[in-house]
DNA sequence: TGCTAATCGAGACGGTACGTCAAGTCTTAAG
DNA sequence: CTTAAGACTTGACGTACCGTCTCGATTAGCA
């Protein structure tokens, strides 16, 4: 993600001072301390070289934009949500909902997710890089959660899987993303949930 | 919106020179020309001076950053959606999702959701402004049409009719905001929004 | 000196509300007083306005430009210094010299005539303004002086009067502009006109 | 006299990029032209820096205020002149003064004079580095020959010098500041300066 | 062990845009 | 028609960062 900059001219051998791991990590540890403090839009790169103690052009050897270094401090930041399997598809989901919307729902959750989605509109690099690592990851446990539930035949065959998980993906993101964080509420969010499952066939709870 | 900036400095009778509203009108219009050619992140204040032919502190002397222009110039174009009423739950709720979705998923309703979503983390002025202007309008629409589906008798009663609502949106705003534009299909949202009914007791399609 | 500005269009006759004369010299009043508190640098048409209790366009109703109402407030307050006449030459221009840079010296004295130079470079208006109120009538004065004296036979004949007027407004405005005003002694300057006096033929004191 | 400007952050050795002395002679000549152009009323920074090639902030890195920057320029410049010695003390003194009128008589020289003066009342800072740069040596130099001249016995013993010094500066000083440049005439001058000569004890030319 | 070459911190460089201020002009309502 | 008030266009102010470019001073691995 970063690296293949400019570096590397012409030799494939490494020659010369080699980059330094450890300013590496400080400088994206900065970025993600900063971006909390004063959000992206007021992040310069000069504070964060100031924060990391490091030159400008350290950062620029790196990183070619704001955005690369952003994006990059986030994604090699990105926390996993395991997925539950108790053999109880209602419970399941339950459990995995209420585990990530505690991830994703705190305030760094809530400010990284905005960013993201504001600025995925103007960086398609950007973009790709959320949807595969964010927004995948989350419809492949919901996915591997329903189909072993319809394997177990606890979820009517016809209904489709890929509208069932947009729906409950749509529930948790629409809380995340649209509803101020003082307004949500787990037991709606179940409740919801409980709709969209009764009405892919699950036996009422 | 604006307007109650500096101004009313003690004489109620408005004194001296009004503030022209076609200046107000021409700013604006030039924010959103600008803000759909090169997105808020590269819209600079002098460009949108330049572009309406105005001065720079014709602009500050009504908006104080460039957020607050921005917002009124998005919230003062904000589209209506007529809520249908044909008597059938299916066919009011389908009809409204397709008009929503045909508004807000243009290119534009796009990019202004994206940047709402995203300045909401660090502007609590935006959110409720945005909360109010575009979120509970759809929110409003779809109770009406699900009370009305109630008091026919075409949706169970004991269903909770926020978290339907909820959930209706959630499919929405999840489209609109986490699925590139490419993967949206109407078909698809529809499947989704049939799960929905069906689990708040609307009889199969 | 102002209001030759605009007005006058066409009518002879005076129509509508005269202009009043108190607001003019409250104005002349507020830059003078402005001028001496902050500079001419720092000196805002603004300011004025608002000390005076006016609006900008009643100020620029009657001068064009912040240098216009500079000069007419400095010319229009400019003071008098009597000549005296004794019968003794050396007596007469020494207390001539004494009154001279009792008013010219002092701290307003000074900055009008900082303020004047610094100006004349860039604006020959009010260089002729500034030669013909505050240099000619000194040199007239002197003149005067030094003509009574030849006439009496206390100045040899042929000593060129002008050459002997400017060495005399020479000292003088020496000490005035160049001299930082901590170094100015009058001991000094009755010392340096003795020597142009005995210079021209007067009997030594 | 700039350079002392914000450096010197702890470490004594200079670290980072060193400024370059090319770029400062570079400001300080285009300060100079401009100068000469528009005067210092309209000299504006912005048009310092486009003349240079350079950008704002390298100017307001070396000079905080415009004055300090046009101080600058107008010191770094300063031309001197030479100090005759002919062994006649009024050959020795209508050389040096044409010479002097000559360098500070032109257009740029009054220019830089005017300014000065004009700044001087409203700036301390200035009027110290103008007192030492343009007039103190200039007295010297006239000091300089008059003392020779006593010590040859070609002046009167209890002649005061200062005085005498005093007279022949305010002559010039009168002719460049305070007479308008059309009626300058060295023939004038000398005349002036001959009155001085007698009234100090030389012999009649 | 020294040589070589890219790294490091630091900060100056030419720029762009910021948000403020004042200049001089124009537009109201009140007198 | 003048007045006070204040909005208007214009343009410079001084500041903050941008991304690039020197500097002298470290570091590794190669010779």
């Amino acid at each position: 993600m970063a690296k293949q900059q400019s570096g590397q001219r012409g030799r494939d051998r490494a020659s010369g001072r080699p980059r330094s791991m450890h300013v590496h990590q400080t400088i994206l540890e900065s970025t993600r301390s900063l971006l909390a403090e004063v959000g992206y839009e007021h992040l310069s790169i000069e504070s964060v070289a100031a924060d990391a103690g490091v030159g400008k052009s350290t950062i620029y050897r790196r990183w070619s934009t704001k955005e690369d270094l952003v994006v990059d401090a986030l994604v090699s930041a990105k926390p996993t949500v395991a997925v539950p399997d108790t053999g109880d598809l209602r419970q399941d989901i339950h459990a995995w909902v209420e585990t990530y919307m505690a991830v994703m729902g705190s305030s760094v959750g809530r400010q990284v997710l905005g960013l993201i989605i504001g600025t995925v509109s103007s960086n398609p690099h950007l973009a790709e890089v959320y949807w595969s690592r964010y927004v995948v990851p989350a419809n492949d446990a919901l996915a591997a959660v329903l189909q072993r539930a319809q394997a177990r035949g606890q979820l009517r065959a016809d209904t489709p899987l890929s509208a069932a998980i947009d729906a409950v993906s749509g529930i948790m993101f629409y809380q995340l993303l649209v509803k101020p964080s003082a307004q949500v509420s787990l037991q709606h969010i179940h409740q919801a949930i409980d709709i969209v499952l009764r009405g892919s066939g699950v036996y009422d709870p």
